[in-house]
DNA sequence: CCACGATATGAAATCGGTATCACATACTGT
DNA sequence: ACAGTATGTGATACCGATTTCATATCGTGG
């Protein structure tokens, strides 16, 4: 059944259906008319017939990295929170780490599908940038920054600082790194350099022997503080750029008989809600996840109403979380 | 730039070029002209007026009750991967575990907006059940079984019951339960039904007194063990009907000073990942969660092309994963 | 040489709504 | 009483694609 039908249906006409869904500029008899007869009928009006004419699609298109990740399901979350308030559903992609798939759902919102997009990067490329030039609707970038855009990104490298000089100083003389994708700005790049300045700060050397780059996982952690304390480097502190990252370190520590804090002392970044209930209560840096999301969403609602050419960087702070993992007094 | 400008400016009919983009039932010739006139003003189809003529929206609408939940992101992350290789996309909505959005998501996903529906309900009233029979699309439910529905569900009944058993096994005598909303027939009703059964089979009695009803947090587990260790009752054994939950509970125990699994056995279910790092690895019970989004995905993806009228209810087994939070010896 | 199916083509109808427009009526304040 | 505004109305053009249909061209077997 289409308008007209219904229309007719009700007795009243097209506009006055039209009207009915929309503005609602409409006499109290037909109103009563059209809602009796949609009682009866079942009539649901088309969402891409409207959109056709009206341009709108009250859809946000969310590009992710992963699902399966607590913080970027708490960004979603505070995304989804501040849109269905506001009418708007999300259209998800998941890229599953693939550049290709990113690449594809950007081709993807262009065509009239979302009034805007937010996209959770992990690493910008050339073709990125060109291809989010030529968006016609906006753009938010969350947990990345990138020139021109408005985005709400973390403070990774005071996060990373903070969390290495902590730890720095409860004496510690032979700190180990196990971080994340260099290319990824944010959670590679930025808490590594964070790390290095602490490190240098306390008048140490950064030796790349005491580094590694594992992958967002906790058997990525693991295999990689294996490799730190399977020769004789013998580290006495592991700062990591995830918590997946340091429960896996963890782990290997705990089957290696390695004690924490004692002899090892972990730190971590995310404040993962297991992070409280792992084997040594870890210590880690709480980012605003979820703020995060809500932020980016009212950054992009708002550049959706008024479609201002100025772009702002929203930059959240953090919070230390110190437990037992770096409990060891000086 | 509409079609007919675009072919305009190709050169070719409106026509042509809506076959370029379907069948192809072209010359190779004005392919080429096509081609190269995309490349020259990055023209896009847009996709609400195809689907106004055609129907088919490529879209597949998923009802979550949360977002940021292991279990749950398990599962959307396989039904993410099914459609993502068929030209899908997913649109999301998260209820927040509020059944009246639940409700007018149905209502959203009527108004010719998907090709199929994918529900993770928690509860099943009789609103769900009429606005469900109204459904215009295919639906498949997850986690839940509904008689007419294509459902992939697990077998919960069984994972608490032989959870429950394999503690029962050991020597315990009082044996308690934090469980799930009861309303929620399979992470409550059915659960609970399994570690009652376990009970009974044991010759033990199922005391109340015994049993709490915790939400779905860690937060919520770490009470109710409170109510229970805070009088005479002396369990020597949790059953808990998540690992979020038996996470909290572990929590309070350890701050409490009571050994697990020597004063306490803990047991969960999910299989989560932070059980392996837990201050005592966790035994738990594994679901496939993701296997459970694939095969709906799957299920939901021949519905589409069949519209048979057939349902089937597919429900997966489970392994039990043993850790050291019941490793005491009998 | 012609009939026939396969391939190819563009004009125009169509999908199901919304936006515009010209016009009707009711309520103000002066 | 009357101008001016706010409210209410239905016919119709329009949004941007797909699908239908009538027709054209080609190769090929009889």
């Amino acid at each position: 059944m289409n308008i007209s039908e219904f229309a007719k249906e009700a007795g009243v006409s097209v506009s006055a259906v039209s009207r009915y869904f929309n503005d609602g500029y409409l006499a109290e008899d037909k109103k009563e008319k059209i809602k009796a007869a949609l009682e009866r009928t079942g009539y649901v009006p088309s969402y891409s017939a409207r959109t056709v004419r009206s341009k709108v699609t009250k859809l946000i298109g969310v590009i992710l990295p992963k699902l399966s990740s607590e913080s970027i399901s708490r960004v979603t979350e505070g995304i989804s929170e501040v849109f269905g308030k506001e009418g708007f559903e999300l259209l998800l992609v998941n890229t599953a780490n693939d550049y290709n798939r990113e690449i594809s759902s950007l081709e993807l919102f262009r065509q009239n599908r979302v009034d805007g997009v937010i996209l959770l990067a992990s690493v910008f490329t050339d073709l990125h940038r060109s291809l989010l030039a030529k968006m016609r609707v906006p753009v938010v970038i969350i947990g990345q920054q990138l020139k021109g855009y408005n985005c709400v990104c973390h403070n990774d490298f005071g996060a990373a600082y903070s969390m290495t000089k902590l730890m720095l100083s409860k004496g510690v003389k032979r700190p180990a790194f196990i971080g994340a994708n260099p290319d990824d700005k944010a959670a590679g790049e930025d808490r590594r350099k964070g790390y290095e300045r602490a490190v240098a700060e306390a008048g140490l050397t950064v030796d790349p022997k005491y580094c590694e780059t594992a992958k967002f996982s906790m058997e990525s952690g693991y295999e990689k503080a294996k490799r730190l304390f399977s020769n004789r480097l013998k580290p006495d502190c592991v700062f990591c750029a995830t918590d997946n990252i340091a429960a896996g370190a963890m782990l290997y520590l705990r089957e290696n008989g390695i004690s924490v804090p004692n002899d090892v002392m972990i730190g971590g970044i995310g404040d993962s809600r297991f992070g409280r209930v792992l084997y040594v209560p870890l210590s880690t840096v709480h980012l605003h996840y979820k703020t995060a999301g809500i932020e980016g969403a009212k950054m992009l609602l708002s550049e959706m109403k008024s479609s201002s050419q100025v772009h702002r960087i929203l930059q959240l702070e953090y919070d230390i979380v110190e437990r037992e993992s770096t409990a060891k007094e000086n």
